[in-house]
RNA sequence: GCGGGUAUGGCGAAAUGGCAGACGCGCCAGUCUUAGGAACUGGUUUCUGGGGGUUCGAGUCCCUCUACCCGCACCA
């Protein structure tokens, strides 16, 4: 027998005994209920670090735990397998980009089996290769016949280095979320999912939602971003045109002086062109566009600029000529890119106002009961007595530097039979009189964008549309996917995309075998990795996308484990994506991932990675050079240490620093193992122990199976609640007390084979190779990976007794030994007669006396 | 600016409103010898970011301030 711990033997051993007996297939037992446990799948990159281990350690603890515990557990793994990194590999080391990614799968792979995850490799889900591609395609036809999938010219970002359009989710600060390059508008056509039209039930559905974390919820409910107001329209002075607005604040209609349109409103051009304004409208237009560009760099405040275009509209509640603005604070693509400026209630419209001399007419007045904090909560403060003398002149003379823009108290003044109602009532009557004459109507919008998911790149999901001669569209035939991606490409970097420059590719016939152009475009992989988790339910399957049996018995994912990174993208495209599909009757459920949990990521400091080359703590990634190797770690001190190391650097729930300190802390893990081993090696075994055990043996004897059943109870409710940390520093516990137990004479063995077998059972879901070896050595033949999760007793797991506190006016004074249940009466008199307590009630009789059976006592003098 | 989170020994961290610091790391002293990534024994001394409040009792609940982190950021 070899006495030493050796991971890398005992490793590399089970790894291997696992494989071959196929333990980790998902089993279909109809007796057992069933449990899906999905992790986000990652991105094939090549290499594994330790980041990643916390992920999948926390996924297979949970995995092996409800297997032990009689579930049938779905616990597959899978690759995001399309991505700009294959191409840009493929442009580097000319290698083409499926091979290269195949070349990084298989690597993963392998640092997956070394680190002994519990995954069913039989359903892995790769999403590049056609038999899963052909599905993408498959359902964004679907998507299309149900009128859900359009093309369409849109202002979009464009990363002018990797020549491709990005989701307003993939710029962050204004670069390129993948190489930080500074992103431009460029206009093109392009396919979009219509996800504005489940915004409101993406937005409704969030209410059952209620096992998500909350940030979570609250960070979709803000990019969903719903607000009602009311359209309305202003005709052009002088033209047929007219401008429509959307506006929340229709109570302050009687304010608008000035009307302000984005730069590029269909109108801007055609309002000024011909006229001295022309000239000026245009040079505004490029200059804000660039600035766009550069704001969303320094994403900091820019001034508020406009410029008039010489036009007036009319208010079409009191009249009045209102002139016409172009401004650089409207946005285009929100409600219908133009706004109502009423500058004495709206914080941007003052700002404007004043920049440029415009009109400030008051049509709320503050309340008299207003605070001075509300008004001074911007800028310097305007005194009440001053708001109240403003009826009907403007701000501007007076010099008063704030707008009021509370919308529910005051009064209305200025606005002709709505005076003297409260912002509140006068948007309901405002809005009333509006539809009954025709004026305009109530109206909801939303943040929430449709769903770019044009990409001009080579290695992503081709989209399976021809173009017929006479340029109407036609989605290929299903007998024809999928589409597959040309082979006769060169990876130059150069031209934008590869698709579009294949003879080949292009060329092609439509339905009735006249010429056409095949769509050049290819899929976000967002779109891939929207259904993964109902192919991995029957992944092989070659006649549709995935089994309806299959997915109504897996689905919903019990558990989804992923980063918070995905909060507003990927977790808001699944979700819509299932409401699409149940609305099209292909499964049975609206919502996918009832239960999400968001780990927190493991970060290292990065060597000059600072915008001015500082260091910075940031998430363990390959770009930054701030990581922890896989293989590196589990070389020093082997898979099962390296597993529990990073489960127990925190909570699961947040982020954890890898420090020069955490090396030494890596290494305590592995001593622990170490003394594991060595336990369980020279602890006598006596596989009938359940049968021999007694009742009575030493005060030892009775403290450990104490502690046996604590540890049992504690480390079980630990795992479900995701609190690893605590679940291994429970393990620890329980070690500590066999050894103190080992060191006494006199113990029962039979009370040591339980703890030590118990200690196995609950230590392997964290550790399982070093438990199976363990398990062999005492003479077990089966993995605890089928074994059965031990239930523990109370009356054995329960204190025999305890040290009561006692207090005098909530300083602790004495502490008793005690039965634990013994009385609230025996305490007092108990805690009243003690030695310790009687000097400091100072001969005075309690007024008080505070007593927690089990807990404390607290005597009040 | 708006929203959310965090703040506890030398370090990572534990603590249903009831003995703060479990467990681990580090450090100090000692024991031992198959000198190892040793192991074992003992020690590491009022302390929950600041202020106020509720309570017999607050790390925990409420208010407020400070610092750091994250998300959103002209959404009319």
């Amino acid at each position: 027998m070899n006495d030493r711990y050796n991971p890398k033997s005992i490793e590399s051993k089970w790894q291997a005994k696992w494989r071959d007996a196929n333990l980790f297939v998902t089993q279909n037992n109809p007796d057992k209920p069933k449990f899906y446990y999905l992790d986000m799948f990652p991105y094939p990159s090549g290499a594994l670090h330790v980041g990643h281990v916390r992920n999948y350690a926390i996924g297979d603890a949970i995995a092996r735990y409800r297997v032990m515990n009689g579930y049938n557990v779905l616990h597959p793994m899978g690759w995001d397998a399309f991505g700009l990194p294959a191409e840009n590999a493929a442009i580097k080391n000319h290698v083409h980009p499926a091979e290269w990614t195949e070349r990084c799968i298989v690597q993963m792979h392998e640092q997956f089996d070394k680190l002994g995850i519990a995954f069913d490799w039989n359903r892995e889900v790769t999403t590049c290769r056609p038999d899963y591609y052909k599905w993408t395609q498959w359902l964004f036809i679907q998507f299309f016949n149900a009128g859900l999938a359009e093309r369409r010219t849109a202002n979009v970002n464009w990363c002018p280095k990797d020549l491709t359009v990005l989701a307003n989710e993939q710029v962050k600060d204004g670069r390129c979320d993948r190489c930080g390059t500074l992103v431009e508008q460029k206009p093109l056509t392009q396919w979009f999912f219509k996800t504005t039209a489940y915004a409101q039930r993406l937005l409704d559905d969030l209410d059952t939602l209620t096992d998500w974390p909350e940030r979570v919820v609250k960070m979709q409910r803000e990019w969903i971003g719903r607000s009602e107001g009311v359209n309305f329209r202003f005709k052009v002075k002088g033209s047929e045109d007219e401008i429509e607005v959307f506006t929340t604040r229709v109570d302050t209609v009687f304010g608008v002086t000035y009307m302000v349109i984005a730069p590029d409103h269909e109108l801007a051009t055609k309002l000024t062109d011909g006229t001295e304004w022309e000239l000026p409208a245009r040079e505004f237009r490029d200059h804000v566009a660039r600035q766009k560009d550069e704001q969303r760099d320094r994403s900091v405040d820019i001034p508020k600029e406009g410029i008039f275009t010489g036009a007036y509209c009319i208010n079409p509640m009191n009249g009045e000529d209102v002139p016409i603005w172009l401004g650089n604070y409207v946005l285009s693509d929100y409600g219908s890119g133009a706004v109502m400026a009423v500058p004495a209630h709206d914080e941007r419209d003052f700002e404007f106002a004043k920049k440029y001399d415009l009109p400030i007419k008051v049509v709320v007045h503050p309340p008299a009961s207003i605070s001075f904090k509300r008004l001074s909560a911007v800028n310097a403060a305007p005194v009440e007595s001053e708001w109240r003398s403003l009826n009907g002149t403007s701000l501007n003379e007076i010099g008063v530097s704030v707008a009021y823009t509370d919308k529910y108290e005051g009064s209305l003044v200025n606005s002709g039979e709505f005076d003297g109602l409260n912002p509140t009532e006068a948007r309901e009557k405002i809005a009333d009189f509006m539809e009954q004459n025709g004026i305009g109507e109530r109206a909801v919008n939303f943040k929430l964008r449709d769903w770019c998911l044009s990409r001009q790149r080579y290695w992503g999901c081709p989209i399976p549309v021809v173009y017929r001669e006479d340029g109407s569209i036609e989605t290929v035939p299903e007998d024809q996917l999928p589409v597959m991606h040309p082979t006769d490409i060169k990876f130059t970097g150069k031209g934008g995309n590869p698709l579009a420059q294949s003879e080949s590719f292009i060329n092609t016939v439509d339905s009735e075998g006249r010429p056409a152009r095949r769509e050049t475009d290819t899929m976000d992989t967002f779109v891939d990795s929207s259904w993964y988790f109902l192919r991995y339910c029957s992944p092989d399957f070659a006649e549709g996308a995935f089994r309806r049996d299959q997915v109504d018995r897996w689905m919903p994912i019990d558990q989804y484990v992923g980063g918070v990174e995905h909060a507003t993208m990927h977790l808001i495209y699944a979700r819509f994506f299932t409401k699409v599909l149940f609305d099209l009757g292909l499964v049975g459920i609206q919502e996918p991932f009832p239960r999400l949990f968001t780990q927190g990521m493991v970060t290292m400091l990065a060597k000059g990675v600072g915008e001015n080359g500082e260091d910075k703590v940031m998430k363990m990634s390959k770009s930054k050079g701030n990581v922890v190797a896989l293989d590196d770690a589990v070389e020093r001190f082997g898979a099962d240490a390296t597993r529990m190391m990073t489960l127990f650097m925190g909570p699961a729930a947040q982020d954890a620093e890898w420090t020069p300190q955490s090396e030494d802390t890596f290494a305590g893990q592995f001593r622990f193992l170490e003394r594991v081993w060595r336990t369980a090696m020279t602890v006598k075994f006596n596989p009938q122990w359940r049968e021999q055990i007694g009742a009575s043996g030493t005060d030892a004897d009775r403290a450990l199976r104490r502690r046996t059943h604590q540890t049992i109870e504690k480390v079980g409710s630990d795992i479900e609640r995701f609190q690893m940390n605590t679940a291994i520093s429970a393990l620890m516990q329980h070690l500590n007390t066999i050894q103190e137990w080992q060191s006494k004479p006199d113990g029962d063995p039979n009370a040591g084979s339980e703890a030590i077998e118990s200690l196995l059972l609950v230590l392997s879901p964290f550790a399982p190779h070093l438990c199976d070896e363990l398990g062999e050595q005492l003479g077990f033949t089966k993995s605890f990976y089928e074994m059965t999760w031990p239930s523990f007793d109370p009356q054995i797991a329960k204190e025999e007794e305890i040290v009561i506190p006692v207090q005098v006016n909530g300083k602790l004074r004495a502490r008793l030994s005690v039965a634990t249940d013994m009385s609230r009466e025996a305490l007092e008199a108990l805690a009243l007669a003690s030695e310790e307590v009687g000097p400091h009630l100072e001969g005075k009789t309690p007024k008080k006396v505070i007593i927690v059976p089990g807990r404390m006592v607290n005597i009040v003098v």
